[in-house]
DNA sequence: TCTGGGGTCCTAGGACCC
DNA sequence: TCTGGGGTCCTAGGACCC
């Protein structure tokens, strides 16, 4: 067993292969030979496609209309959430078996340090293999696994595994792994990093490791050219931490909307900046956090985006001050006729409600709005969220 | 009928304070 | 009649991730 080359790398990132996808097919195994597409809307993007769609080039993120035109054949199925979170549970339920020391990245991906587990389950390549095989038997769906020594290293070499693969990585081969990658490859480093490295004439990962940090550093910044530099050498400095995906406090709630189409008409703009409101609010409140900076954010027809935020006197989870500062960030844009694609609400400077003590300048007024938001929450709770609604959002006329 | 929605973190300039 | 240097907060934008 010596010749298993994995002893020295106890930490596996396990990566769904296709999740979304993977489950569709598991409740409706009719459509296991077809290409599937997961996503839906009409100026939507593609979640997740099986392996069937991707032969034809269909990849996440890429817009439906492209994606319907490069496999007109496929089935799209809209996500099914709830499907999708349980299984998510579950497998995150298995990957506890092994060891306490999993730390939940998604939905769909976890990092696992196994160095405790060895002695009792054997090396980190029989767990990887483990790991695969019950949650094949368990959910029907299969996953791949990296294994390093390294949370990064094991995450790339997760990706090289797929679909349905292990691939491990030990300490004697990470330079011949790594530095023959594109410097597109490595974790934080999108197209624009990559462009930018690239225009440097640094195109794999070697390169990178042999440039001077320093140099690094000019050209993308003091922090990720220091990450960049150790990464290239395969040394991330993390270790992985138990963390369950919905247990830390979230730094800001916000939520979108792409209209259906784009729009410049003010009444239907602020409309939508209560819905938002409402929402966040709502998510706030069922968190019990209150947050201080009221950010919109508007992205225009052209695909361009700005960004406005106002810090308030004191943090709230009130619907409508939310909607108030978001609605007078939006007007002080002066927006004349420009037509619109999304409007965004986000609520940054979270804190515990139960830190937040209240001032109570205009006490009475916003208790009253906090306690209406709170009779509506109960109600919302009884008889579901359509039940009760802001009236500006009763009067729908489209 | 190109390009979602949920987030995190970093940068950079200016205000303001000591 | 000269211009330092931190530290923190606020704002805007941007890159990245799933």
């Amino acid at each position: 067993m010596r010749l298993d080359p994995s002893w020295d790398a106890p930490v596996l990132h396990v990566d769904m292969d296709a999740f979304y996808a993977s489950v569709a097919l598991r409740e409706r195994p009719e459509l296991r030979d077809v290409p599937v597409i997961v996503g839906g809307g009409h100026r939507g993007v593609v979640l997740s496609a099986n392996y069937l769609a991707r032969e034809y080039g269909v990849r996440s993120a890429l817009p439906m209309t492209r994606a319907r035109r490069l496999c007109p054949h496929a089935v799209v199925v809209p996500p099914d959430y709830d499907t999708v979170t349980a299984v998510s549970a579950s497998v995150m339920e298995t990957f506890r078996r092994v060891t306490p020391l999993v730390e939940v990245v998604s939905l769909d991906e976890a990092f696992l340090d196994v160095r405790g587990s060895t002695r009792r389950l054997g090396s980190p390549l029989t767990i990887a293999e483990w790991l695969r095989a019950t949650v094949h038997d368990e959910q029907g769906i299969t996953c791949s696994v990296g294994v390093a020594a390294a949370m990064t290293l094991a995450k790339m070499a997760s990706r090289r595994a797929k679909p349905d693969g292990v691939l491990v990585v030990p300490p004697t081969e990470v330079t011949s792994f790594l530095h023959p990658l594109d410097v597109g490859e490595l974790w934080g480093v999108g197209e624009k990093t990559q462009a930018m490295l690239h225009r440097l004439g640094l195109r794999t990962v070697g390169d990178l490791a042999h440039t001077p940090e320093r140099t690094l550093c000019r050209a993308v910044g003091d922090s990720l050219g220091r990450h960049l530099h150790r990464l290239a050498w395969g040394d991330d400095g993390r270790d992985v931490v138990e963390r369950r995906g919905e247990d830390e406090p979230d730094r800001s709630m916000g939520a979108n909307e792409t209209f259906g189409r784009d729009t410049d008409d003010r009444e239907v703009i602020a409309r939508e900046l209560l819905r938002l409101s409402a929402r966040v609010a709502g998510r706030m409140r069922a968190a019990e956090v209150a947050g201080r900076t009221v950010t919109v954010r508007v992205r225009f027809a052209d695909f361009t985006t700005i960004t406005r935020s106002r810090t308030l006197p004191e943090a709230t989870d009130v619907t409508q001050e939310i909607y108030h500062a978001a609605l007078r960030l939006y007007d002080g844009l002066g927006l004349q006729r420009a037509r619109l694609r999304l409007v965004g609400v986000r609520v940054e400077g979270l804190t515990p409600r139960a830190t937040v003590h209240r001032q109570g300048v205009l006490g009475e007024r916003e208790h009253g709005w906090s306690e209406a938001d709170r009779a509506v929450d109960r109600a919302r709770l009884r008889f579901g969220s359509a039940a009760v609604q802001p009236a500006a959002l009763l009067a729908d006329p489209a």
